[in-house]
DNA sequence: TCCCTATAGGTAGGGTCCCTACGTATTGGA
DNA sequence: TCCAATACGTAGGGACCCTACCTATAGGGA
């Protein structure tokens, strides 16, 4: 995974791992990095400041708490978020169909 | 298109546009408009530089003519440039699956 | 007991890269 | 005569992800 090609795709990404319920930001790291099969592992550094990106624009809602002598800062979509989460979705099927229409080298979707 | 989604894919659109032989920066910056049907119009401040960086990689390679008045740098693909192609594509091919994987919401490839 | 790992959060600074805004020049049509 | 299209370019800025580092607790192994 090349660093600089998730850029301006990764609020979708967090938004979609908090779509079936809260998590807590650890938690969102590492769900990202279990449904990706370990080929999507972010650094703690690229997760913890997008988060609180999210959360100033209104994407989402953290609260505190502590769970096992750890505080946690759990996060969950608001309305906004979950309308934010649909445009997502619908902005990377453009994307995705663009680029591989002008990337060519093979049919798309991908035959495999 | 979101701007800031472009990061990290570009080089591998202007590459791809050469893969069928040598064209000039205009005609590589139409060429991206037309086969997507529009949707991506790069502006001249974004193509011109990009030409020059993948230059200075040595991906391709470029000379200046002279046609009805007008002088173009005509670029073409070196055989570093065909290799980094064909990891481009790779590379989109693994990208899109990991973000289609963890954006969710239906289906990927989308079934249109 | 000590240390290391996993868990859980955070920030500062940097680098990449695309865009905006502008500039130069020629050709040709309105 | 003027404007659009063609054709090239650069300077500066902003967005954003990463590297590197920091704090703190729980728990297992030596």
């Amino acid at each position: 995974m090349r660093a600089e090609a998730l850029k301006g795709h990764l609020d979708g990404l967090l938004l979609a791992t908090l779509e079936d319920g809260p998590q807590h930001g650890y938690a969102v790291k590492e769900a990202l990095r279990d449904t990706t099969g370990g080929r999507l592992d972010l650094p703690t550094g690229t997760v913890y400041p997008a988060l609180h990106r999210l959360e100033r624009a209104g994407l989402i809602k953290g609260s505190w708490s502590v769970v096992g002598g750890r505080r946690r800062r759990t996060y969950e979509l608001t309305e906004q978020g979950r309308r934010s989460l649909a445009g997502a979705r619908d902005h990377w099927q453009e994307f995705a169909a663009v680029i591989s229409a002008a990337l060519g080298g093979g049919p798309w979707p991908a035959t495999n």
